[in-house]
RNA sequence: GGGCGGAUAGCUCAGGGGUAGAGCGUCGCCCUUACAAGGCGAGGGUCACAGGUUCGAAACCUGUUCCGCCCACCA
């Protein structure tokens, strides 16, 4: 690999479209070797910014959840790095026990056809580490292609030596304050996986279809039976009674009996237990089965009951099954209902929906099982986690999650700590042949009650869980007081996904406040989930998985990372398609060739502060207001981690207002002679850009080092720092409102004429000339000023511009009413007139329906008394500007109809500019007649719409002449309202009518069917009776 | 059984008491020398349904219907 910094430094011209691969590959190393990802503990000049990343397991292969969790994070990492702080974002994976052993025995079994146990443990501990060694590090350098900016230094992995310190740590504390304990309960067992699971690795899937199946035991006395129904016939042989309400009727008789059991002999009591029962369910009478079931297990202990297991850990009925010991328990399940009824017991069955819980991992149905486990005594650890949040201490993004995490946090039982599994930290816990438990940091030489020696160890590991929960500090060095955890603990955000806030983020609360004397993170931002176009999970079983690799490969890192973020709204899952990436490589490309553009404009060009300032134009203090208002949007949008909005801001800055506006109104002074308007517009480009590559280059980071090396080559930006990370994030400030506003009217201009062109078919280069009409002296200025943007942007040639207070009404002419000044365009030859009547009809109809809503609302007394003032006189200003608007239009429309009534107009007739110079109506035309508008008129070809067919287009004409529509136009109140969005504008414009028409059509839909209206239509209209 | 989201253009989604938005797709016109991975223009909506609050509701409240997702030991 060249060395990078050369390589672009001295690049000047860039390739013609963005090639991913030639810039991805450069620049991670780049970073590194300058230690730009180095979060310094020394450092405390700085704020701290420090997050630890969900440390993926270490079998992973980087899959969707990864990207965006590595996007996000990086997102805020590398914005705080540039905002001064001192960042540090740590690095890790997860030993992640099941998931790892499985994974390696799997491949044991493959490769060598061997399982663990035939390795025994010592070796098959062994392989993992090997196969650790061998895979562990892909995940981290999948992060590296993404571009993520971890402090790879600080890597840690949680069963390294010092995570597993802690790890020893934490268990010993906890057990001496008697907040660790092993105790014989029922435990969710997976028989697959061999090992006691957490009740929160139970996944209960949808209710199945099962069956619920009664039998009848027989009283041991011989007076009669007692029939219960059950969904799991086999546990019937670890019965040790039945169980009534102590309130049934049915049942009083009996409770105190015993009933004899079929197939053991055994008698059982029947017990009364108004927790366990519920006499309206089945029979009202219950089976109890203390070691294979969670109720009947509380019930054996309040009633003494014996726990008898009948299904072993590899789920096989056990010798104390008696008749069916030995078998499956699906196997033994059939057998005793077949043994029953041979014993004429059965007492039927019926269909029953029931829930299962499954291996989170294997999916196997669980099995309760009566064993030894340790477990973390909760409840003292959740009430500082709950208070902690309750007083604003940690904070959750989106706030929803709070109540989720409170509800569980509340309801919380003793989370099961151990695992018999292999690989993992194994309990540090040991026992001596007299069966004394001495849980210790170390392993100890004696017994701690006896003093005896041959001590054993705990065999089992603990849940993967317990050491991420320590994650946060233990990363940092703890035990030691280090000066990582005193600069960069409590961490500032943990960003991760929703699914794991019990699993982790809950337990790291705990552990955190109960270690450290203080919240592991200020924030909880947690992300949505990543499906697919159709909102469906990505699962290699469905096969609608969207691999990151594969589309970093394809459009690059900085496309998927733009994408992600621009997809991350709050409170919604991710439906993540294909062509919104595309979309995103578009955007690379765009910024790409934009960057192109401007090195072809920057010769000679030095970057100097303030320089060029007083050539500014109006186009060139625009641009920077917008820039300056993106900037704004963009850092309140990050402080708010709304993602979406920041790349969407960023996003529609760069495309859409510094390419398709600015760079275009620039080409005039960069092209141009004078070079004071060449400089201002350099530097206003260079500033404008620059500041767009900073906002994005935490979204996307290669493209923006790349070309934040080039331009600052190009224009010698000797104050630029050498690397755009190293750049300061644009700060928000003061944005320039006037200069906004007082460009409005410009971009609005070429907006319109562009609009006449299309709508009436005019091709783009076709020559026009433009009455600009305005009594505002400013806009006016800012009219006269900058033609040559519309000469530009709307191909009309400067000498065909006339700007003036009034327009030169013409028939072969269409007009354009904005606030504030109107545009008509002539259009030099013959012309659609009935096009233009109808976009005419079209932009009054939309008007009027906007001025219908206005004036009703303006008409009623109670919405001027009660509403706001404010928004009363803006209501009254718009009706104002509507009325003028109509009133101008309306004129415009007058003038057509009276060329088409006249009788000069006949069918095929050409009208020329000729004729509309000698309409009488219309003041003397400019002196120079545009050279290249006559010229084009030869090759015109146009048939003029003949009177009938505009008559139809026009529908009922407008009675009133040009006189009365300018003394209308007059009368109207002419208030300004501040200048809009073009979007905006478009957007009233078109809501009008369809609203009319939406109205219409519920009325005609009402008289069709005879319902009565919609009564907010109803409602709507009695509001305008009573306003009259 | 509880709880939390969601329902807005053909699609994917923002927005959020005061003029219904974006991107993609569609249609029309442009190869204008940064970019056809492009430019310009247009069309496209009963903001799920029903009530309520309000001068004013897509937004707030209540209920309903669908669609997700969590939690829960009912045999």
């Amino acid at each position: 690999m060249q060395n990078p910094a050369t390589t672009d430094e001295t690049r000047t011209e860039l390739s013609k479209g963005y090639e991913h691969k030639d810039v991805e590959a450069r620049w991670y190393r780049f970073w590194t070797e300058r230690g730009y990802f180095h979060g310094d503990e020394q450092d405390h000049a700085r704020p701290p910014f420090s997050i630890v990343l969900p440390p993926p397991n270490v079998t992973g292969s980087l899959h969707l959840g990864h990207a965006l969790t590595a996007t996000l994070q990086d997102v805020l990492v590398r914005w705080k790095k540039m905002s001064g702080y001192n960042t540090l974002w740590l690095p890790g994976t997860d030993h992640a026990g099941i998931a790892t052993q499985m994974v390696v025995e799997k491949e044991l079994k493959k490769t060598e056809k061997v399982s663990r146990h035939d390795l025994g443990r010592a070796e098959f501990l062994r392989r993992v580490w090997a196969w650790k060694e061998r895979y562990g590090s892909r995940i981290g350098e999948q992060h590296k292609a993404l571009g993520a900016s971890l402090d790879w230094a600080r890597e840690r992995f949680t069963m390294d030596e010092g995570l597993s310190r802690a790890v020893r740590e934490v268990f010993v504390r906890l057990h001496e304050e008697g907040l660790v304990y092993r105790e014989k309960k029922l435990i969710n067992w997976c028989p697959d996986c061999h090992t006691a699971l957490s009740d929160l690795e139970v996944e209960q899937k949808d209710a199945e279809q099962g069956e619920l199946w009664s039998f009848a035991y027989p009283l041991a006395d011989g007076s009669g039976e007692i029939v219960v129904a059950t969904t799991r016939p086999e546990t019937m042989l670890g019965d040790t009674a039945v169980a009534v309400h102590p309130d049934d009727e049915r049942y009083r008789a009996v409770v105190g009996k015993q009933v004899r059991h079929p197939l053991t002999g055994r008698t059982l009591p029947i017990v009364a237990d108004a927790i366990l029962v519920d006499p309206k369910f089945g029979t009202g009478a219950v089976k109890v089965t203390p070691a294979h079931d969670f109720n009947d297990f509380e019930v054996g202990k309040r009633h003494g009951l014996e726990q008898i297991t009948v299904i072993g850990p590899d789920a096989r009925m056990t010798a104390a099954a008696g008749p069916v010991a030995g078998l499956d328990r699906f196997e033994a399940r059939r057998k005793v209902k077949e043994l029953l009824a041979a014993q004429g017991l059965d007492r039927g069955t019926r269909p029953h929906l029931l829930a299962i819980g499954r291996c989170q991992r294997s999916q196997t149905i669980l099995e309760p099982l009566l064993s030894d486990q340790w477990y973390v005594r909760i409840a003292p650890l959740a009430k500082p986690a709950i208070e902690a949040v309750e007083q604003g201490k940690t904070r959750f993004i989106p706030e929803q999650w709070t109540n989720t995490y409170m509800a569980w946090m509340r309801n919380i039982h003793d989370w099961c700590i151990s695992r018999q599994l292999w690989w993992g930290h194994q309990i540090p816990a040991w026992y001596c042949p007299d069966g004394h438990v001495t849980v210790a940091r170390e392993a100890p030489a004696a017994c701690a009650t006896c003093a005896k020696t041959a001590l054993r160890q705990d065999e089992d590991v603990l849940d993967t869980w317990f050491s991420s929960a320590l994650w946060p500090f233990s990363t940092m060095g703890w035990p030691d007081r280090t000066e990582t955890l005193r600069t960069f603990y409590p961490t500032s955000v943990m960003e991760t996904g929703h699914d794991i806030i019990f699993f982790w983020v809950a337990r790291m609360m705990m552990m955190g406040i109960h270690f450290m004397g203080e919240v592991p993170f200020r924030v909880v931002y947690l992300h949505p989930m990543v499906r697919d176009e159709k909102g469906q999970k990505m699962s290699k079983t469905k096969g609608n998985v969207i691999d990151p690799l594969v589309i970093t490969e394809q459009y690059g890192a900085d496309a998927l990372r733009f994408t992600l973020a621009a997809l991350t709204a709050q409170g919604r899952d991710i439906k993540l398609a294909k062509d919104r990436i595309v979309c995103y490589r578009a955007f690379a490309n765009k910024l790409w060739n934009s960057s192109r553009c401007a090195l072809m404009y920057l010769e000679c060009f030095e970057a100097r502060p303030g320089a060029g300032a007083d050539g500014r134009t109006a186009a060139d203090r625009w641009i920077l207001a917008r820039t300056q208002r993106a900037v704004n949007e963009t850092v309140a949008a990050l402080e708010a981690f709304k993602f979406n909005e920041a790349a969407g801001t960023v996003y529609h800055f760069v495309w859409h207002e510094l390419c398709d506006w600015y760079i275009e109104l620039a080409k005039d002074a960069l092209y141009g002679d004078d070079p004071s308007r060449k400089r201002a517009a350099q530097g206003t480009l260079v500033h404008a850009l620059a500041t767009a590559l900073r906002l994005l280059h935490p979204f996307m980071p290669f493209i923006t080092e790349e070309l934040w090396h080039v331009l600052r080559a190009k224009v010698k930006g000797d104050a630029w720092p050498d690397a755009i990370l190293a750049a300061p994030y644009p700060a928000a400030g003061a944005v320039d409102e006037a200069a906004e506003r007082g460009f409005q009217p410009l971009l609005e201009t070429v907006d319109a004429i562009r609009n006449v062109r299309g709508e009436m078919n005019i091709p783009p280069r076709a020559p026009l000339r433009i009455d600009i009409a305005t009594e505002d002296p400013s806009v006016k200025a800012a009219f006269d000023a900058e033609q040559g943007l519309i000469h530009r942007l709307a191909n009309v040639d400067r000498s065909d511009i006339y700007i003036a207070h009034t327009t030169r009404p013409a028939p072969t002419s269409a007009v354009a009413v904005r606030a504030g000044f109107e545009v008509r365009i002539h259009f030099g030859h013959a012309v659609d007139l009935g096009a233009e009547l109808a976009r005419i009809a079209k932009e009054i109809e939309k008007i009027e329906g906007d001025l219908g809503g206005v004036e009703r609302k303006l008409a009623n007394p109670s919405f001027v008394q009660k509403a706001p003032p404010e928004v009363v006189e803006k209501d009254r200003a718009r009706a104002g500007e509507l009325r003028e608007k109509r009133g101008k239009l309306e004129a415009h429309r007058a003038m057509l109809s009276g060329t088409l009534d006249s009788p000069g107009a006949s069918p095929g007739r050409r009208e020329t500019m000729e004729n509309e110079n000698q309409n009488p109506s219309s003041p003397t035309p400019p002196s120079q007649p545009s050279s290249t508008a006559s010229g084009a008129m030869e090759t015109m070809e146009k048939v003029v719409t003949t009177v009938s067919e505009v008559g139809k287009a026009i529908g009922t004409a407008v009675a009133s002449g040009v006189e009365a529509a300018v003394e209308r136009v007059k009368a109207a109140s002419t208030p300004r309202r501040p200048a809009r969005k073009k979007a905006k504008k478009k957007a009233a414009r078109k809501a009008a009518p369809r609203r009319a028409a939406r109205k219409a059509g519920k009325k005609k839909a009402a008289k069709k069917t005879g319902r009565k209206p919609a009564r907010r239509a109803a409602k709507k209209r009695g509001a305008k009776k009573r306003g009259r």
